[in-house]
Parts: structure tokens; C-alpha cells; sequence
DNA sequence: TGGATTGCGAAAACCGTTTTCAATATCCAC
DNA sequence: GTGGATATTGAAAACGGTTTTCGCAATCCA
């Protein structure tokens, strides 16, 4: 019942086994080994939360500046076709990716004030959905729920939008 | 229970009424009344569902051809500040417009073979996001919810997707 | 009815994303 | 290893939906 935050902290042996797991799809697939594809996906594990195309090009550009977007946008299609990442999109016009956590399905909070995306699960809140689409003659492949508002702890909530604000001037 | 259909028939006093309400919206911003204007508010409340950008100005259009997209973009901008009608997007990438229904709040079924968008509204569902968000020391201020599927009944279903493909190649 | 002001339409700009294309890197067969 | 077929890269152009610009037209208040 209580929500799923991201990871606290990101291991080097979650990125390990997410890099492996990613190789085995390019292997299986029949694709090439390149650096820049594994710069991005090293990159990519080692960031936490819902990361945008532009976060994850400044991130990688620290390690080889002259990786760019088309790279960045074709490794992270790759990275949703392996299913290792999922897209989602909240609304603001972009596209954000999220390494699978520890839980199967969630949903999102949203908190416009700070930016903050929560993650939270609930059994209740599933089958209920289930019944209602039952009641309507209608089978559910997938869904999306997200509330937005803000989060109540007025202290913390400043502070990650001081910092987001910080290294938006990036 | 049952879902919330959009209208199954748009009558003129529903799109009179709107009809005024924006009219008086225009005149309490101190904005000028025009022709254009007119013609599109007028055309869209007698459409009904989720309407996009394109399917209002191809309606429009007959009316009058010589109204552009820019037109339309502005008037739709100018019904969602009056609250007349809510922008939706469906991960499709384009904006979809909708009059308000009868209930005020509801979410949506959206089967991925037909198109058909419909909507319902469950208080139990309702409360239990806020139960959910109370839990999170978070403050709801909107929520979105989408089920994607398929309806169980296929003939109806084939009949709204031919429906579809035809007015596409309009 | 004049004239300040707002709105219009066509075209250009925008913005996030995708594609193109020539140059480069990978990797399998030898 | 090396050659060579093939995949990948990066820069730049294209894309598609939406917004803005700009010169002209319509509105509406005094």
C-alpha cells in the first residue's frame, strides 16, 4: 500500500545486469556492439527516475560529447523494444523513460509544484478497473493512471524544486 | 455503472446553450465577436465525441473554406480557458476536444481495433485514489485514467472501424 | 462613421522526434 | 588478421502537430 519510490540508490550491479540483459537483445537480434550504444544504456541505468531524451544526452555527453540525439532516440527505442525500459508520457509534450523497477505495474503521482513522479501500486484500485470494463463488454490490455496535484511535505517538496531549477540552468 | 456514452443525439438546444455560454464568455474577456469564430463554436457543438483539430476544420470548411487551422487552433484555445470544453490527449499525438458530457468528471475506455472512445464514472474508484493519495501525504488535483482495450462486441466494433476508414480518406 | 484595436489567413517558425545520407565501425567468412 | 557485406553513426534535413508572425480586414465604441 505504501508507494514505490524509485530506486534510492542505483547499484552498479543493477546497471551490470541491465548492460548484460541489453547485450543479449542486441546479440539475439542480430544488431552490433557499438560504443556509443553502450555509453547510452551504461548511462541510462545509472540515472534514476523518469528521464527525459535531453537529461539522458546531457548525462551521456559527459562520457563522449560527440554522441548525439538521433543516437540517443534510436538506443532508447531499442532499449523499449527489449522491454527493459518502458515510455511513458505525462503530459508536458515529452517523452520520458523508466527503467522497470522492482514492481511489475505502477502508476504516478505527479507533483506540479517540485516535478516530483511517485510511484505507487494498489491491488484494490487493478481489479476494480477489471470489474468495471467487465461491466462494459470491454477487455483491458492496458492502462494509464496518473494523479496530478503536490505533495504535502512543503519542506521537501521546495527542496527538489530548488534543485530541479538548479540543474535545469545546465 | 453503466458507462457514460458521449450524447447519442446533439440537439440544438444543447448547441444553442453552449452557443450563448461562449458568447458570453467572449464578451466578459472584452474579446470581439466575429464571423469565424462563430461558425467554428457552432460546428463543434454540434459534433460529438472526442474531436480533433483536423476533423473540426474539415467540418468547418464547409461552412466556410476559407477558415485555416491557425482559426480553429485559436478558437479551441478560447473554449478551454472559458471551460466549455476539456483538451484530452490519448498518446496518439494529437489534442482531442470534448463539449462537457452531463457528469462533471469521467475517464475513458478507449478500444485500440475501432477507435471508439467511451466514458464512465465510478465513485469508488474515485474515492479510492483519494484514499490512496491521502495514504502518500498527496493532494489530488486531477487525475487521468485510460483504459486501453478492445470492446467485446466485434460486430459493433467492425462496423465503427470500417465507419472510420472511410471518413478517413476524406 | 472614424479610428483604435482585435482578429484573420497564409506562411513561417517551433519543438520534439524521425529520417536521410555519406562516412565509419562492426564482425563474419575466409 | 583482413576484406567486405552490412549495420551504425552524426549532422542536417524532414516531419507532424501546434504556435506565431505579419500585413490586411473586420469589429465596435465614442
Amino acid at each position: 500500500m505504501a508507494p514505490v519510490h524509485h530506486r534510492k540508490e542505483v547499484d552498479e550491479s543493477y546497471a551490470k545486469e541491465k548492460e548484460a540483459a541489453f547485450a543479449e537483445f542486441i546479440q539475439r537480434k542480430g544488431l552490433k556492439t557499438t560504443r556509443q550504444r553502450n555509453t547510452i544504456v551504461a548511462t541510462f541505468f545509472r540515472m534514476r527516475g523518469h528521464v527525459s531524451v535531453e537529461e539522458l544526452l546531457n548525462e551521456v555527453k559527459k562520457a563522449n560529447s560527440r554522441i548525439g540525439y538521433a543516437t540517443v532516440y534510436r538506443t532508447l527505442h531499442l532499449l523499449v523494444e527489449s522491454e527493459l525500459v518502458e515510455e511513458r508520457r505525462f503530459g508536458d509534450g515529452l517523452a520520458r523513460y523508466e527503467g522497470h523497477s522492482d514492481v511489475e505495474h505502477h502508476d504516478h503521482m505527479i507533483c506540479l509544484e517540485c516535478g516530483e513522479i511517485f510511484e505507487f501500486f494498489n491491488p484494490r484500485l487493478e481489479a476494480l478497473q477489471e470489474k468495471l470494463a467487465e461491466e462494459n463488454d470491454f477487455k483491458i490490455f492496458r492502462h494509464r493512471l496518473e494523479l496530478y496535484g503536490a505533495c504535502k511535505d512543503p519542506e521537501a517538496c521546495a527542496n527538489r524544486k530548488q534543485k530541479r531549477q538548479a540543474s535545469a540552468g545546465n
